[in-house]
RNA sequence: GGUGAGGUAGCUCAGUUGGUUAGAGCAUCGGAUUCAUAACCCGAAGGUCAGGAGUUCAAAUCUCCUUCUCACUACCA
């Protein structure tokens, strides 16, 4: 935070365009920085708030092909929805714009370039699946395969969704290409690398100046540099169809990466709004760079972009990139596959003009310091003892007596008394507080304190009780409500970041344009003589009924889900195939834990034919001195494999329920000696 | 296993460079009140600061060990 900025540009993470956004996104990135950047214009700042949809990559990819469209088709749908909703939610973005826009391609395109042609990268020729048929590399998602961990036949190259194993492609059983259906083989090609394990000591220094980042961000960087071998090389081509497609020679068929080409659709999303003057945003010193991100992306802004910018030259680097943890979801983690979120887009249709107070619930409960939970009941309980007892109570009782009073007309303040001037001098403090807790990105402190101005005010009319002295003193009740209406008026003012539906209402009610920011300092916004609208409620309560149809509706996808994960039927074998395998029982002997691994046992076997070594991922679900003794059925004509330096002769088969659990699988009479076949 | 972040009242979280009886909101209980959406306001109760050891006149705060949660990462034929 350094004095000498003139203006900031704020960027929120580029949502992956391939699903609706949901709460954990909201919390995570794009609600705190739609609170900076509000509290920012309203101080009159130079600012700019970007963001737009990420539309590259293979997931988009697979899933056009699983629908049938095109992935233009994917993208055109999401962003629209993800754009409306935002917009719907008061997300308050300068530009919402999109990674397949023209002027995206021509800049990302541009930036690889220069790279290229400063001799930045390094090329690598690397062994990837091909599929002959379509003529096309293989990116790990469009490989299945069956997962060498829990079996499940339908595994990606990547990772194992059933048993949620990463996974290297080259290492699935049976591995298909889902284009054809053919085997795929492996194919020499060439991609560019950055070579970050070069550019590490720059990295470094970068980070050296920034260690008042948040713990969470900057002990997760440090733990990148220090690791083991430091940083390594990354390829920022791939071989697919679909994104920017790489600016060189001897480039057909391959495309940026998307993390190269995503963080680049800030740039591109500041061009597109300020043609002419974008660069004051990203290349003048005393432009403020701050990214909003989730944790999930901290690598990739605070390692991958700045080296990227480094090394491209021109351009600023982040101040700062305040990365929020998780936001989990009745206690369990938001889960887009299984249907396990809040989906913004269905919020603001079954809460229809509420989005206050899923804003207010989202920012009280922020995951600032680590993951946190949303439960339905708490976004009850905060609405309707926070928001309609404390805040909307306030306002309430102030315009209603205001108005049996004096007919909405702002009475004038007479003499100040000593309560009254130690209440004025509360008020006019409260704009520096909540700035410097947003300033600090601390936006739950700050919500806080914007609420503790509510309570001022409520402390304020039980203390001096007008309704009573109305029959004793009018003159006094005057100055009373005077000073209800102008903490009525500045909490209009300063609740604009969090919730600024509420704000405009309130603004409404009291019958005035909005104020700005410095104007929350003074205690006389409301000019005496000033009529002010009929009052309404800013917030209804909310009926335990609503919060159960919620509840209802996540048990429901929770036994969707229960149904759906058993694995479906793989193809048809031959009796012939099945025969090659030589399974047996066996006995467990001797067991021990690998050192140093945390699922690995190495398990002495007596299979009947010998006794061998094998090493088993089952010790998260066995203990070693539990199991010697255990009959088991064994692959024994298995190729041997070394595992963490030990030789594996077989294969210990397990059955393996949805949650990824194993169980021993064996003979259920007892008089089946070691070396019995299994057929 | 390695690395990072966490473990503070029933719940959600503050606790700045170690310094008098560990704080706030919500929930609970009691009181007061009626202008207000039975809301507000006042008060009470509630914590061996994950556990253990150490450094210090003094530790929630520093060091070490153990343990649990989350993330990244390695191992799974």
């Amino acid at each position: 935070m350094s004095p000498t900025y003139k203006r900031t540009l704020v960027t929120s993470a580029l949502p992956y365009a391939n699903g609706p956004v949901h709460i954990g996104h909201l919390a995570g990135c794009y609600l705190p920085s739609d609170i900076f950047v509000r509290y920012k214009r309203s101080k009159g700042e130079d600012i700019l708030f970007v963001c737009g949809s990420d539309e590259h990559g293979v997931p988009i990819t697979i899933k056009a092909k699983k629908e049938g469209i095109t992935p233009q088709d994917v993208v055109n749908k999401y962003h629209k929805m993800m754009g409306d909703s935002f917009k719907e939610f008061g997300i308050s973005f300068d530009i919402y714009s999109r990674t397949s826009n023209k002027i995206h391609h021509q800049t990302a395109s541009d930036f690889f370039r220069t790279l290229y042609d400063k001799g930045v990268f390094t090329e690598q020729v690397t062994e990837q699946y091909y599929d002959d048929e379509v003529k096309q590399f293989l990116a790990d998602r469009y490989i299945t395969g069956t997962c060498p961990k829990c079996a499940n036949p339908n595994a990606y190259g990547d990772q194992c969704e059933k048993c949620g194993s990463t996974l290297n492609a080259t290492e699935l059983i049976d591995a298909k290409s889902t284009l054809s259906g053919s085997k795929p083989i492996l194919k020499e090609t060439k991609n560019w690398f950055l070579p970050l394990d070069k550019l590490q000591p720059k990295i470094q220094a970068y980070l050296d100046e920034h260690k008042d980042w948040k713990s969470n961000v900057y002990g997760q960087c440090k733990s990148w540099l220090d690791s083991g071998d430091g940083l390594q090389p990354r390829a920022m081509t791939r071989d697919l169809d679909w994104g920017v497609p790489v600016p060189v020679k001897d480039a057909e068929g391959k495309v940026l990466y998307v993390w190269f080409d995503a963080p680049i659709g800030y740039i591109s999303a500041t061009k597109e709004l300020r043609p002419n003057d974008w660069e004051l945003y990203w290349k003048d010193k005393e432009t403020r760079l701050i990214h909003f991100i989730g944790k999930d992306n901290i690598v990739f802004h605070c390692i991958i972009f700045p080296a990227m910018l480094m090394e491209h030259g021109d351009f600023i680097l982040a101040d700062n990139v305040p990365a929020n943890e998780f936001l989990n979801l009745e206690g369990d983690k938001i889960s887009t596959s299984r249907n396990w979120a809040v989906w913004l887009h269905e919020y603001l249709l079954e809460f229809e003009d509420k989005q206050d107070v899923l804003r207010y619930t989202l920012c009280s409960n922020a995951p600032e310091t680590k993951d946190n939970d949303f439960t339905w009941k708490d976004f009850q309980t905060k609405n309707n003892s926070e928001l309609v007892a404390i805040l909307g109570n306030f306002v309430n009782r102030t315009l209603v007596l205001t108005h049996k009073f004096y007919n909405g007309v702002v009475p004038s303040a007479d003499t100040y008394t000593k309560e009254d001037l130690l209440v004025l001098e509360q008020l006019s403090s409260f704009p520096d507080k909540i700035a410097s807790a947003i300033e600090g990105f601390k936006f739950r402190e700050a919500l806080a304190e914007m609420m503790n101005l509510a309570r001022l005010g409520n402390k304020y009319l039980a203390d001096t009780e007008p309704w009573k002295l109305i029959k004793t003193d009018e003159n006094r009740v005057k100055t009373i409500m005077n000073i209800a209406l102008q903490i009525t008026c500045n909490l209009a003012i300063v609740c604009e970041p969090f919730i600024p539906f509420t704000s405009t209402k309130l603004f409404a009610m009291l019958n005035m344009p909005a104020l700005k920011w410095h104007a929350a300092k003074q205690t006389s916004n409301l000019a005496s003589g000033h009529t002010i609208n009929k009052d309404e409620l800013l917030f209804a309560k909310i009926e335990d009924i609503e919060i159960e149809a919620q509840i209802n509706k996540l048990q429901e996808s929770k036994k969707a889900n229960a149904v759906t994960v058993i694995a479906p039927a793989k193809p048809e074998t031959t009796f012939d195939e099945f025969s090659k395998m030589d399974i047996r029982t066996g006995t467990i002997l001797e067991a021990e834990r690998v050192p140093k691994t945390d699922k690995l046992l190495k398990l002495k076997i007596d299979t009947g034919i010998d006794q061998r070594t094998v090493v088993s991922g089952i010790a998260e679900y066995y203990k070693p001195e539990e199991i010697i003794g255990q009959q088991v059925s064994i692959l024994v004509n298995l190729a041997p494999r070394k595992i963490k330096g030990i030789e594996s002769q077989g294969m210990i088969l397990m059955a393996s329920n949805s949650k990824g659990e194993l169980s021993f699988i064996n003979a259920s009479k007892p008089d089946f000696n070691n070396g019995s076949e299994i057929k």
